[in-house]
DNA sequence: CCATCTGGTTACCGCAACGATACCGACGTT
DNA sequence: AACGTCGGTATCGTTGCGGTAACCAGATGG
């Protein structure tokens, strides 16, 4: 999931932060905690995660939830707001399916001959 | 036209480079010189400029013809490919049109009391 | 008191993008 | 040859995002 050489990297479109559309696609089907989003966003690290998790919060994309069992934990969900960013991830996904060769021979073509 | 104020601004959805998708909007009906580009772009310098519009180029977004008439000048063009992404920033649009109010509320929210 | 699990924070750093300014080069006019 | 226009480059400086590494903090258990 979300491999560096992953096509999709090629991708035109950008949600919010860097990493911000693909955190709502880890969340997509239901709450996650911490550590469950660091390990699908691999090269993330925690200081990045936590900026871009935040400021989700403010923009009220995410909900953020403490438990104080044992161990303590924090879980991320998407609000409804975060939830209708995916009406847009999807029309990007889908102009990628459609796009994405066209694009990518394009820029072949232009860096194998000058 | 694309004032730094324009609620849009705040539109969690990026095409490409910062200034990408609004070219391609600069771009929507009909071709435009360099230095027309220029104008509704405002704070980008002509560096930016040229450097955007040589990564879309490569990657088949537009089409950049010379004309050696007097003045000698430019023209840059939508290709199909570039064409194609108005759709994406039409969705993007409406999003905005929903769900910016929501966002604005969220942050204002943070931001007036913590 | 230390270890361990979780979810961070803090300090620091590097790079790439952005920006300001100056200069360059083709073309035609004068 | 100088000048104006157009479409750029070249050079330099700045800024801020993203990244690394180390440390912090609450809870529990030995």
């Amino acid at each position: 999931m979300f491999a560096p050489e992953c096509p999709s990297r090629m991708m035109p479109l950008q949600i919010g932060d860097k990493w911000t559309a693909m955190i709502v696609i880890c969340l997509e089907r239901g709450p996650r905690r911490f550590g469950e989003l660091l390990v699908p966003l691999r090269s993330i690290t925690k200081k990045v995660l936590a900026e871009t998790l935040r400021a989700m919060e403010r923009d009220g994309m995410v909900t953020r939830t403490e438990y104080r069992a044992n161990p303590p934990h924090v879980e991320y969900e998407l609000t409804a707001l975060g939830r209708s960013l995916l009406t847009l991830i999807d029309a990007s996904r889908d102009w990628c399916r459609e796009h994405l060769p066209e694009l990518a021979e394009a820029r072949a073509r232009s860096t194998g001959n000058g």
